[in-house]
DNA sequence: AAGGGCATGTAATTGGTTACATGATTTG
DNA sequence: CAAATCATGTAACCAATTACATGCCCTT
C-alpha cells in the first residue's frame, strides 16, 4: 500500500486540498504513481483518521470552501520508516505494448496509428515536464540546483519522468516506422 | 482488464502451461505487464471457460502432468478487436521514486543504498534482455530482422524493455551520486 | 444558457496481492 | 538430505477502476 506514501510525499511541498492534490499528481507524482481523484479523497480521509495528516478548513468567498492537509509528525515518521523498507521492483503496464507484442498476428493499421498518437502525447508531456523543471530550479543552472537547491526530490523524479517520456516517444516512432515498412512490403507480395 | 490480452499475446508464441507462462511473463511480458503465477492460472481458467484459449493435457513421466494452452479462433478475434480499442496511458509505479520524492525530508542513507541495488538489478536485466534479443533474431542483424523477420512483436517490446532498464540504471546511479554529494556537504556544515 | 473549473464524495465492481496448501522429482 | 524446480491451485484481503451524484461560480 504505497499510495498513502505517495500522498505523504506529495504533501511535503505544502498544504493541498484533495482537488489540488489531484492536479499535483497529474503533473508530478504521476511520473511514478498514478491515482484518480476518488482515490485521493479516500486516502486523505484514512490518513487523517490515522493522524498522519491534519486537515483544516479554508473558507473561500468566490469558490467552494475546501479542506487542506499537511503532514503531521507521525506522518513524517511514517515516511521515514517507509524509506527504509525494501522497495518492490518497479512495474509498468501499458496496453499499447500488449498490442505491439501481438502486432505481427493482428491488423497493424490501428496499432501504428496509436503509436503515433502516443508519440505526440509524449511530446506534450515532455514540454510540460520541461516547464516544471524550469520552475522548480528557478534561476539556477541544473547542476548548481542539484548540488545546493532545496527540495531536489521532486526535481529528481521529474527528471526520471522526462527521460521516460523521451524514450517512450522515440520507441513509438521507431516502432511505428518499422511496422509501416513491413506493411508496405507485405502489400507488395 | 488487459491481463487477458497480455496472456493471449504471450500464447501467440506457442503452447504454454500456466507454469511456463509464468516464466515467459518474467522475462518478456513483464516489460509491460507484470503478473504473478496465481493470476495467470486464474486467467487461463477464465479464458478457457470463455473459449478464447483451449487447453490440452500433456502426460509426463518424469515430471508432474500439465495442461498446455493455445489461442483459439475466438481468442484471435478478441485480440484483433482489442488492438483497435483506444489504449489507456501507460502507467508506472515505483516505490523507490516515492522515496526519492521525499528524499530531502527523510534520511537519505537507505534511499541511496536502494538506488544502487536497483542499478545493479537493472544491469542484470539488461544483460538478460540482450540475450533474449539475440535469441529472437537468430543470425540476422537487427535491422535485417526488423525488416523481414517473423514475430517482430516480442522483439519490439523487448527493445522497449531494454531501453527502459538502461535509463532506469543511469538515473539510479546519477541520483545516488547527487544524494551522496549533498549528504557529504551537509555533514561538513 | 451552456460549458468548464472548483470542490467532494458514495457505491458497486473488478483486479491484484499475500498467505497458504500440496506433492512429486531433480540437482548439488 | 536439503534446496530448487515443476506443477497447480484456494481463500482472504486490499487496492483500483468506473459509474454515479451534487452544487456553486465564472466565462463565453
Amino acid at each position: 500500500m504505497a499510495l498513502r506514501h505517495a500522498v505523504l510525499a506529495a504533501l511535503l511541498d505544502g498544504e493541498y486540498s484533495g482537488y489540488q492534490l489531484a492536479k499535483a499528481f497529474d503533473i508530478g507524482v504521476a511520473n511514478f504513481w498514478h491515482a484518480v481523484p476518488q482515490q485521493l479523497y479516500a486516502e486523505l480521509t484514512k490518513l487523517e483518521k490515522e493522524g498522519l495528516v491534519a486537515g483544516r478548513q479554508v473558507i473561500q468567498e468566490t469558490r467552494p470552501n475546501k479542506r487542506v492537509f499537511r503532514v503531521t509528525e507521525a506522518g513524517h515518521a511514517e515516511l521515514e520508516r517507509f524509506a527504509t523498507d525494501v522497495s518492490k521492483p518497479s512495474s509498468i503496464r501499458d496496453d499499447l505494448l500488449v498490442k505491439v507484442q501481438a502486432a505481427d498476428r493482428v491488423d497493424t493499421g490501428p496499432v501504428i496509428e496509436q503509436l503515433e498518437e502516443r508519440a505526440s502525447a509524449a511530446d506534450g508531456k515532455i514540454e510540460l515536464l520541461g516547464q516544471v523543471l524550469r520552475r522548480l530550479r528557478g534561476d539556477a543552472a541544473e547542476e548548481e540546483f542539484l548540488r545546493t537547491g532545496d527540495r531536489v526530490g521532486p526535481y529528481l523524479t521529474c527528471l526520471r519522468g522526462l527521460s521516460f517520456e523521451q524514450e517512450h516517444r522515440d520507441w513509438c516512432l521507431r516502432t511505428a516506422g518499422i511496422l509501416r515498412e513491413r506493411q508496405a512490403h507485405h502489400a507488395g507480395r
